[in-house]
RNA sequence: GGCCCGUUGGUCAAGCGGCUAAGACACCGCCCUUUCACGGCGGUAACGCGAGUUCGAUUCUCGCACGGGUCACCA
């Protein structure tokens, strides 16, 4: 068969040539050993937590030696894509402390080797795709109008579900096989007829025999040989991910690709591709998958309407974003924690991510550990740090709570915030912006309300005596010290002890000890059966309210 | 069903032929503390099973089991 001719039936219009195309695409200039690295998501809704671990993967890498990260659309599916979509993900990523060098940004796209929306590069895979056909490697494949819309129309996945997958196997090989077989004239003619065609790449390897392939993770792998025609092209003339992905990454320098496991198993498509075109395949990286754990224990696969799945959850549980990242990275590296411990003021970009750190199992999305980052984040923020993000979370998803805070003033939230912070071993006491709204709410009139009740045991008419007492001595100028002997003076008339050793080894002897006088006036002034330090609290509220607070609970008693 | 990948405590995980099998989270206990919390100390808890190689296997090999992925003109 005449492949040139067959080439110039198919791809009739005028197309730059090969090399024109690769002199347009040079080898980038870096310093050795940089990585260039790529974002590759299909257009087709919010950004998935597990889109996140290949991101932080893929930045990390290029940026830690000094080569590029790009973010690349891949909308080659018109039916599933969804309309701005790329832009909320930019936007999400950059949120999370992903910046990409290139490739499709917030204000357009920047760089040499573009452009990095699939949809716009038709004419390059089709110099490519025409080369192959030239060189007798690829075929097309005719639907009439009728087939297509089938194609399109046609759940693939249910139907595969309940196949035969034996007898489904040989009829797709022979159906493969009979495709190959085809006569110049019939392509005229069906060009002729209007009809549209796919174009496949012929597979040359043999299914049972295995291949040696590197993984960077797992190491070194054994696939069998593709022995599967490979789609090129589909029936609209827009490549499908396997030569996109071939000929972008080669035009565009990637070195390494990071991407789901779900790809392991196409790989040697992928690879033959590479061989076909004479290009040299990038290093792979294959993620697994985050799972989480159902209700009845087992694990399943992390999907779009667990909690947790959607980055955005994050934002309006009050998360920040650092604390997720940093949480991605425990979990993508386990001495990350170690490195955090050891460096609480460096930038995380600072630690030394380590590919062969990573794990090839997958991993469990743990929210108590997510808890706890997050608290170990917040607490070595300033205060200064932690009002401005937390009134800006308050105003998008509190805004009554931000209104609250607007009535007493900014020095007075950082007052609160301040309690505990700084120092060697700052207070975790909220991982969270929900938490610190929960934690602040005493402070403020409009939001302070008694929530706890006392202990079962308690005597009120012990409360109401000693909150009497405790509103006759109070004296907003006492230090700490003698604030507390006040406190302890209470004691003794109401048959309480003062001293906590005395009454762990004497408890017979007493009503209760200053523990429950504490306690008494605690749930008076803040609510609540825990707060942070009862002086610091009085004085940051100050003497007028945590009088007034008191005498409302004895007129309530 | 074929093929591929994976399997250390509840979770994330060190380990890479010989260890009392790290650490972190969670859980529990004790201590500190005016309570709770924070913090400190400690505890419960693991190499999926069966062969083989070896003086010796968590570590290497092979089966099996389990989990996951994949088998589209989707990515």
């Amino acid at each position: 068969m005449d492949y040139k001719y067959l080439a110039s039936l198919l791809f009739p219009q005028p197309l730059p040539s090969a090399d024109e195309i690769e002199a347009k695409y040079p080898p980038r200039s870096l310093p050795e050993g940089a990585a260039v690295t790529r974002f590759a998501p299909s257009p087709t809704g919010y950004v998935h937590f597990g889109g996140l671990f290949p991101t932080t993967v893929d930045e990390r890498l290029a940026h830690q030696s000094g080569g590029v990260c790009y973010l690349r659309i891949e909308d080659t599916d018109s039916r599933r894509e969804v309309k701005g979509a790329a832009e909320a993900l930019v936007k999400t990523l950059a949120h999370y402390g992903i910046k990409f060098d290139e490739g499709v940004t917030e204000t357009g796209e920047v760089g040499a080797y573009g452009p990095y929306t699939q949809s716009k590069r038709a004419k390059i895979y089709h110099v490519f795709a025409k080369r192959l056909v030239e060189e007798g490697r690829a075929y097309p494949v005719f639907s009439t109008d009728e087939e297509l819309e089938e194609i399109k129309t046609a759940d693939k996945k249910a139907e595969l579900k309940s196949v035969d997958w034996e007898a489904d196997a040989g009829a797709r090989r022979e159906a493969m096989l009979a495709r190959r077989n085809f006569t110049i004239e019939q392509v005229e003619q069906e060009l002729a007829a209007g009809h549209k065609f796919a174009l496949f790449a012929i597979a040359e390897g043999d299914g049972t025999r295995k291949r040696k392939v590197n993984d960077l993770v797992r190491g070194a792998l054994e696939l069998p040989e593709n022995d599967e025609d490979i789609v090129l092209l589909k029936s609209d003339g827009i490549p499908t991910y396997h030569f996109a992905h071939v000929v972008d990454d080669h035009l565009m320098r990637t070195t390494h690709v990071i991407r789901g496991e779900e790809w392991l198993p196409s790989l040697p498509k992928h690879l033959q591709l590479f061989s076909y075109m004479g290009w040299k395949p990038p290093k792979y990286i294959h993620i697994s998958q985050i799972m989480r754990l159902d209700e009845g224990g087992s694990k399943k696969k992390l999907s779009k309407r667990d909690m947790g799945a959607n980055l955005d959850d994050y934002s309006r549980l009050g998360y920040c974003p650092l604390a997720v990242t940093e949480y991605v990275m425990t979990l993508l590296n386990s001495n990350y924690e170690e490195w955090r411990a050891q460096n609480p003021d460096k930038p995380y970009t600072d630690f030394p991510f380590n590919v062969k750190k990573m794990s090839a199992s997958g991993c469990l999305f743990d929210l108590h550990k997510l808890d706890d980052v997050a608290k170990n984040v917040v607490s070595r923020m300033t205060a200064d740090d932690v009002y401005k993000q937390f009134y800006a979370w308050a105003k998008e998803y509190a805004p009554d709570f931000a209104s609250v805070v607007d009535t007493m003033g900014e020095d007075y939230a950082k007052s609160i915030i301040s309690i505990g912070r700084g120092g060697k071993k700052p207070r975790r006491d909220y991982g969270t912006w929900v938490e610190l709204q929960s934690f602040m709410k005493p402070f403020y009139d409009e939001t302070f309300q008694v929530e706890d009740d006392y202990p079962e045991n308690t005597d009120l008419h012990d409360i109401k005596s000693a909150l009497e007492m405790f509103a006759e001595t109070y004296d907003d100028g006492d230090d700490a010290g003698a604030w507390f002997e006040k406190i302890k003076a209470i004691c003794a008339p109401l048959g309480y002890c003062a001293d906590m050793k005395e009454y762990k080894s004497n408890a017979d002897a007493y009503r209760g000890s200053v523990a429950d006088i504490s306690m008494m006036i605690r749930v008076a002034v803040t609510g609540r059966l825990n707060s942070p330090d009862l002086y610091t609290v009085m004085h940051i509220i100050g003497a007028e309210r945590t009088l007034s607070r008191v005498s409302a609970m004895i007129n309530k008693l």
